[in-house]
DNA sequence: TTTCGTTTTTGACGGACCGTCGGAAAACGA
DNA sequence: TCGTTTTCCGACGGTCCGTCAAAAACGAAA
């Protein structure tokens, strides 16, 4: 029993070891440059052993994600208990992404990387269910806050229109507006500025499209993100990815 | 110089032929069962010819690309045409998105890779900069709708918020629904309804936070949009991504 | 029609990577 | 100390990408 459990330690440690090991190949290689040799090469351990973590390459990157989701979860607690009315807590949360995306480059990459190459096929399930629950705790803290927005009377909802909608409006448009920014077009060129003001700009009259109070012009958003990061999220810096690749990418 | 043509237009026929080759391996098999050498067997060229074409795999993702661009371009100018007030041609800019995700489901995931494995930096320039030329293109057509809704006084922009910034939002918009929905997660488990019906109201509803006339209270969106499918684009019908994947998947 | 230089096509090959598996090594228990 | 069980290892088979020297096709001149 004792035993068994320090065994156990042991593994948890490693395969946060591993995890950590391949976060940071992940941000300075690439995601081709993340291979499962030079994780065994990096670390003191065989390809055999990692093996015994992950199922496969695929799996590896969900474990990455699930832990990555772990602390957005735990962002969004943060967010949730800021003290104000509902719109300005779903904007803490509105902070909290935009920090988590950029405190956590990887985790995007990793998103994008599973739903593309059909990931979720080869992936173990039981991580895939951890990851899906995760994902909802992140969801029901916003389902929450949208909520207390209608119980508070700030937010009426159009006939047909749900919290959920809302949300998924919400996320979309975050969604999206990172994505965007990420595929490194030339979006100055394209006529656009910065785009994380634009989108705290947009997620602004999404809400007050959807009749939340108060409405964008009558608050200060910037005053009231700056408290939030304050209050909040004093501790979170963005560490921007490596500006040039320092390894060989390829 | 006619024999030089002759060449040149045998080159384009079998740029065309491959390129369809490796649309429907893409569709049919995934990221992953698309293989310069399964393009070299199922076609009667070998690999060396084929890299004579594409500098490399990326490079092929991006061809894919512009070709699946161009079509894009074609649906936006049809939709920019709609006979009504510049908010109502906008919805058929978005009619026009969805039917282009529905119709070309490979480009999503085209775009997606683009975006993660570093391809633009492997992929030819001059093949990055047709993209990059489409791309405006699309979005000019965009703007140009949006400066007509405030010509015609229909959209008093707050200040500070260019049109840019409501295109930017909704293409984020768009684009993070799709990607959404594309990521297989269980939504309705989640409690989501149907991701492209709460796009088309949460697209409405952004609209209206930018207090873009008429306001989607004001009329029947469902029945505009039925409008726009018959008037505009009654010959583009979506079709499906095969719904178990004929082919092994690896 | 034949010859000969040029262009195009080919597919075998090197290198990189994934995932496996049989056996070595270590840990354990008596 | 010795057998048993668990853990670990790294060489190997297979796949795929991108290259390159040789072969084939082409075309102009003889």
């Amino acid at each position: 029993m004792s035993t068994l459990t320090r065994k156990q330690r042991e593994i948890r440690e490693r395969e946060a070891l591993l995890l950590g090991i391949a976060r940071r190949m992940l941000l300075e290689r690439g995601y081709l440059g993340l291979t499962m040799d030079r994780i065994a090469a990096e670390t003191e351990y065989s390809k055999g052993t990692i093996y015994q973590h992950f199922a496969n390459k695929e799996d590896l990157l969900v474990a990455l994600m699930v832990q990555s989701c772990g602390r957005r979860v735990e962002l969004f607690d943060r967010a949730a208990t800021f003290r104000g009315r509902p719109r300005e807590r779903m904007t803490a949360i509105g902070v909290a992404v935009e920090l988590f995306h950029l405190s956590t480059p990887d985790f995007a990459q990793a998103e994008t990387l599973v739903k593309a190459s059909s990931i979720r096929d080869k992936a173990d399930p039981v991580r895939l269910a951890s990851l899906e629950d995760v994902e909802a705790r992140s969801l029901g803290i916003c389902f929450g806050i949208a909520r207390d927005g209608i119980a508070a009377g700030d937010l009426a909802l159009r006939p047909g229109h749900r919290v959920e909608d809302l949300v998924l409006g919400l996320w979309s448009l975050h969604q999206g507006a990172f994505a965007i920014a990420d595929m490194d077009l030339p979006l100055e060129r394209l006529g656009f500025g910065d785009p994380l003001e634009t989108l705290r700009r947009n997620a602004g009259l999404f809400m007050d499209g959807c009749g939340w109070l108060p409405l964008s012009s009558d608050y200060d958003d910037a005053a009231l993100r700056a408290r939030i990061r304050g209050e909040l999220f004093a501790d979170v810096t963005a560490t921007r990815p490596a500006p040039p690749g320092p390894g060989p990418a390829r």
